[in-house]
DNA sequence: CACAAACTGAGACTGAGTCTCGTTATCTGG
DNA sequence: CCAGATAACGAGACTCAGTCTCAGTTTGTG
């Protein structure tokens, strides 16, 4: 949502993977330029789809490495989507803004939102119950503003 | 939590089950009586092994059809743990009380906990997004007391 | 008590995700 | 600029949760 961000997700990714004393390498950099052009969550099917679709047909196999890379580094987040089979990834944006999803169960659109209510709430319980909150999804269920 | 509900979940599921004019079943009873004496959300192989044990081998395609049956009378819910890659169900209270987990990724335990300052943020949203909400998952991940 | 409808389970099948391992690309530093 | 070391890649076999099918069994009602 903040317009052009002084780093772009991409120079993000490839900076924190330097600094890590990683090499570059072909099908990475596809996955990548792909997760940086995406609006919302992917699933790796559809990241291997895409790639082929795209005249770069990229191994399994390296997608989902890439995506546990990307993921390990904070990079890329797994949204559980839940009642699909398929784990989803999206790209973590560098100043840590971060939003949540709603999954339409007329249309199946994911439609995303950020709400500092909900963050607020959840920063509170972390304290209340005594536990150290590293992560959280929140996933709701029911009908978007089209199918409602 | 509360102590000794009016009915219990057992005798709910059957009431149930009954005015949708369903019959009973061995498998269907296994299940149920599995899932009443759980404190938490179990998963469908936990399940299938657990009756194996108490000397009752059931079919898979059966408990995947009675979890799928309670479901959809809302006996009964998905808890999407979201990491791992296998679904977990627990029994839904007749009074409609409900909670969220806490996913210790040290030791794997599950935590549940619920939270009233959660569920109002979550209703307001629902507002302020203009979408129906028909069902939310919250799921935390961290460390739990034990292991902080 | 007979029959229709509901239920069950063995096992084949699907599809996401993992693992292996031989090959290839990248990046030193000499 | 080259060579060795190390990281990255990809084909394809494999795992495992969950689905599907279908023939046989049980339930409960008329």
């Amino acid at each position: 949502m903040a317009a052009s961000p002084t780093v772009t997700w991409t120079e993000h990714v490839h900076a924190a993977l330097a600094r890590a004393g990683l090499k570059r390498g072909g099908a990475r950099e596809r996955v990548i330029e792909l997760l940086a052009g995406q609006p919302c969550a992917l699933s790796a099917v559809q990241i291997e789809d895409a790639l082929r679709e795209r005249g770069t047909p990229t191994g399994r196999a390296s997608i989902y490495r890439v995506l546990d890379l990307l993921n390990e580094h904070g990079l890329v987040e797994r949204v559980a989507v839940g009642q699909g089979q398929q784990a989803l990834f999206e790209r973590v944006a560098p100043d840590g803004e971060h939003h949540h999803h709603l999954l339409c169960e007329q249309c199946g659109r994911l439609v995303a939102f950020d709400d500092p209510g909900l963050e607020r709430a959840i920063d509170s319980l972390s304290e209340r119950l005594g536990v150290r909150v590293e992560h959280h999804d929140v996933v709701l269920r029911g009908a978007c503003q089209r199918c409602d």
